[in-house]
DNA sequence: TGCAAAATAGAACGATCGTTCTTTTTTAAA
DNA sequence: TTTAAAAAAGAACGATCGTTCTATTTTGCA
């Protein structure tokens, strides 16, 4: 309820006052695990993150690991929710300060592209994720579903505000606007990390501009 | 080097006479697990494919199972060859009786879609497995690879037809036009598979007419 | 029908997994 | 500095994994 936000903020947490050290020793490793478990998530998958990989890389007790979270999936939830955090400040938050409209919806793009195929390791949780739990129930999978839908709710906002600023078709479906350029990130994911084609992210930045132009106010 | 064809028939088995039986006992078992470890590995992944769940499925014993393959990785290895055999078969034959050019192509991108995102099970190898393998190295991963730049080379020479044909402009990029039209299937995988989407296949279908709208030929 | 070969089963291996329980160490407030 | 709580380690559990080895059953040709 209070945990993905994209625009809508509100704070959970008791308040820290600024500059201070807060942070009990317990939540400050908790914060290294969920770090390290992410790093290891975004190479070889939610479904392969094992307690005693992230034990190995910080340098821990697998039983000192899992204490902090009582559970396998409560770990791959904390490393979604911190997936969650991260695109929404790189992504959606770095292109708030676009002004509404083109400009916006094209720094989100390009955020997004970055996010997706940024060089050294990565990999996005939210493309990795949909393929190993499209078949699963269970709290992991809602979590995950939950916040990749936040996100298109707010990527499907800037387009309509797009519209809105009479710089795309205001007649035409923002969903299906949505729906092409998920393509074009799914597809440069696929070609960039599998295939290892160097030409992936240009392709992706040609078929946006052609989605621009095809959905263009005809002036 | 025999094995990937797509358009280059050859063939490799001891050339069996019309209508006899000349699987050994063996081979029809073999046949049989890999029909089932395709359907296994289609819901769980190639990664989540054990050989403990296909002898189950198969009634078999595991070191049963094992035999005919000799290690997991020639199991999954299978697995993408019958895959690649039926993809290519549903898909790319199938689409070949149609008139070269927009048709076809057409024809290939509907096939395309249902193998994708069939109603029932399914899920795509191409697309789970890419996910899976994309930071690995290895026997099974080149085989994927291998596999799916077989298809993505006769997507485009189908593209290139068309362009041939008139009914695509000229100067267009094959490459761009086939990447654009991949992540139309993949924003179909990804929405109807993970969420769920029941308009995603006439997204995907629309996506589809914009490019070629696009691309169209200037008359 | 007999018989070698092929196919399958069964048991066991070392490894890794998530998890539980117990013990030790570290923290942070009194 | 004392002390109770929090944090972390350590050992062990049952389960599952791929694989190996040996024994048994089934096949298909002579």
């Amino acid at each position: 309820m209070t945990v993905h936000s994209f625009s809508v903020k509100d704070e959970s947490s008791p308040a820290p006052e600024a500059g201070k050290r807060v942070l009990i020793k317990g939540q400050q490793t908790k914060a290294v695990i969920i770090d390290a478990a992410l790093g290891l998530a975004s190479q070889i998958g939610l479904e392969g993150l094992s307690i005693g990989a992230v034990a190995e890389v910080t340098g821990m007790s697998k039983s000192g690991v899992f204490a902090h979270f009582g559970s396998r999936e409560e770990l791959q939830i904390s490393v979604i929710r911190e997936y969650h955090d991260r695109f929404e400040a790189e992504v959606f938050y770095a292109a708030m300060q676009k002004p509404r409209g083109v400009q916006r919806l094209q720094a989100l793009f390009d955020n997004w592209m970055v996010q997706t195929s940024a060089e050294i390791d990565s990999g996005c949780i939210y493309i990795s994720g949909a393929v190993e739990f499209d078949d699963r129930t269970g709290p992991v999978r809602d979590a995950l579903a939950r916040s990749v839908s936040t996100w298109q709710t707010a990527l499907r906002r800037a387009v309509e505000l797009t519209q809105a600023e009479g710089q795309l078709m205001r007649e035409a479906d923002a969903h299906q606007i949505a729906f092409e350029i998920h393509g074009l990130i799914l597809a440069l994911h696929y070609e960039a990390r599998f295939l290892r084609n160097p030409h992936a992210t240009e392709r992706a930045r040609r078929g946006f501009s052609h989605i621009l132009d095809r959905y263009a106010s005809k002036t």
